[in-house]
DNA sequence: CATGAATGAGGATTCATTCAT
DNA sequence: CATGAATGAATCCTCATTCAT
């Protein structure tokens, strides 16, 4: 037993070392211009190697996502159960949530909007997409929650959870994409937490009952 | 003159002949998985056709964008010059031009934001980034212009105009590729006016001053 | 018949305003890398309309030879013809009419010898060759002339005359196209002149019966 | 340390195989005409296993002048440096190492020479050209020594001693091309052999000091 | 398990040449 | 006669993926 688990972790270990490199790669040149050839060279490995860990490129490059929306979902769910907690201030919790997880992966975005996803998509095998989608929803989900829960306390103005929900994470999402890419034309300074604070405290307002008394933060 | 001009006309014609059949390439099937010769086939030319009308691939993709970015900035201009109209009025009509504009071309995002910078701008001649970076500009700061007039007016709360020009700009950037990427999985529906309409109320209602009365729209 | 002859004549004109532009660009960029395009655009002319003079780009090419074979040609005649010149003097003469070539058209040596003959002559019409070939000849069986009769009156050591003519057109060839290569290597300066004097000294008092006292010059 | 080795030899075998075929190809068709799917043929490789082994066609081309270069280099080099000899006998030596050299690779000509030189250099990596102009000025000064040896000694005619190898050089090189030239168009007899023996005969005649005694040979 | 080596399947781009006007 | 415009045919090179060892 103990043999076999050993091995079952080092084969492990290697994905991640693998995983490791393809997204600081995917990052940095996008899915297309990185090579499966820069992945291996990156993780000290032969490419033929890559392809025993993973059915192909794409089928890496979205079990990257998989860890990052785990991710993102795991403190999602945290706050989402942290009984103690009322409504807005969940709601501005997710703010860091979501803040973290783009710190954490800026490639996120791409990959979940499927703004790529004619280029990635057909070669995935079945498990993949159903896994991605299953998590996506279950996070969305808690966010509408907890939107629907306030308005049912008064507290925020009336509306369907699930379309606050994808507003929120639009939202942030823009900025995050947007900020970015500002930062790779001027890399000098990133204004992405300023610029997110205030758009979250807008979209805090905004969904406010009455929201004359408190700011955000 | 009447025979030069017309050549002129119809050189002019080929062109966004092809531009369109590339458009609707790039949109379908994202800048790496479209060919030439898949467009050159739309357009029923030859794939050296292409060449004669545009340098590379690279710049006919570049060519839709400044299409696209002075489709916007025209709308937005207009709405910037209309000494009639009120500050918070012009901001609500900000959503409208955005909305027209990501109608006429979906593409925009991607290319504007620069998220495949990396693949897009290596080969482009040197006046098109500039030409870009220009038009992109001059729309943002009308932008920033209105909130800060409404600023001064006391209407709006504080803060800088160009933060707010691009909060509002990624709002409704992300609002619609996150739209997109749903209508994807699932083309049966489209929320996008709706969601973006709540979107914006939310906006607006979070950078009003008192917002006890307004709502928008 | 005056106004067919002007036609003529300008067509004539048009003719070698081409064959100058292909000359200086075949020279400075080679046969290979000088399209078309570039030929028309130094004419001033369009692409189609060097296919009114020149039946293809091969042709064009050769028929530069031919003026310049030509060129030659009179030369050499000239000193061949030359009643009072002893056979001594001739030989050297010939240097400076294959100087004088080489001056006018440095293209000339990569023509000639074929060394590109396979990208060359597949496409030319029949009658060229034969004329090149012609030419060359001619030329090349008054120089073994001249030696000949330089062995019958004692003067220049044993051997055929077609065999010393090749060897001092290979010689001066040689030379050029060294000097050439040197001097595309490092343009500053030129060491064709004395060299090829050097060469032709040598060769000199290396087919002569008994040089002991006549240097070159 | 066995395996490591016999794969360290069998990937060499296959670059001398490529080699082999690449040269083939380039003799007979010249350097634009040969495709690199013309050599992959030839070599029963794919076209994409060419570039495992060298950069780009250019680099191939390259690669193969620096294998002849050694060839004549070491050559000379042993003459060079064989103490008995006098200097008149290495100087007639020298002859039969550009002769095998010549016979060894046809093709060194047009590349020493740098005759396509713009067509030819732009793509190699730096290292290429400076081992190529290395190794070919080190031979040339070796061949410079001994006719400044020779003037030493009285036996040659006073001169720098690089103008003579590089006439030598040229002289042997004009022979080899023209007669190269003729055998294309008539490849029936081969006089390569007696004229180069007679031009080196009339080149060794020429630069000895007193030459009524002794012919070449 | 790991990998060096090989390759099939493209894809962007170029250019000599033709043809309708 | 001149040409703007169009294109067919190539060709270099890349890269995800496979396979023998």
């Amino acid at each position: 037993m103990g043999i076999k688990e050993r091995k079952r972790r080092e084969r492990e270990i290697r994905r991640q070392q693998i995983q490791k490199a393809a997204k600081e790669l995917f990052i940095l040149k996008g899915f297309n211009s990185t090579t499966i050839e820069d992945i291996a060279k990156k993780a000290e490995l032969s490419p033929a190697t890559i392809y025993l860990y993973f059915k192909n490129k794409e089928e890496l490059y979205a079990s990257l996502n998989l860890i990052t929306l785990q991710y993102l979902h795991d403190q999602i769910e945290k706050i989402y159960k942290n009984a103690q907690l009322p409504v807005e201030k969940k709601m501005l919790k997710f703010k860091d949530a979501m803040y973290n997880t783009f710190q954490y992966d800026p490639l996120i975005l791409r990959n979940l909007l499927h703004i790529q996803i004619e280029d990635t998509l057909s070669l995935l095998s079945k498990e993949m997409p159903k896994q991605l989608n299953n998590l996506s929803q279950k996070t969305m989900r808690m966010v509408a929650d907890i939107y629907e829960e306030g308005v049912r306390q008064g507290k925020f103005r009336e509306g369907l959870g699930i379309v606050h929900a994808d507003i929120m994470w639009a939202m942030v999402t823009g900025v995050v994409i947007y900020e970015e890419a500002k930062r790779k034309i001027n890399p000098k300074k990133d204004f992405l937490k300023p610029t997110l604070d205030r758009a979250f405290d807008i979209f805090y307002r905004g969904i406010m009952r009455s929201n004359g008394k408190k700011g955000s933060r």
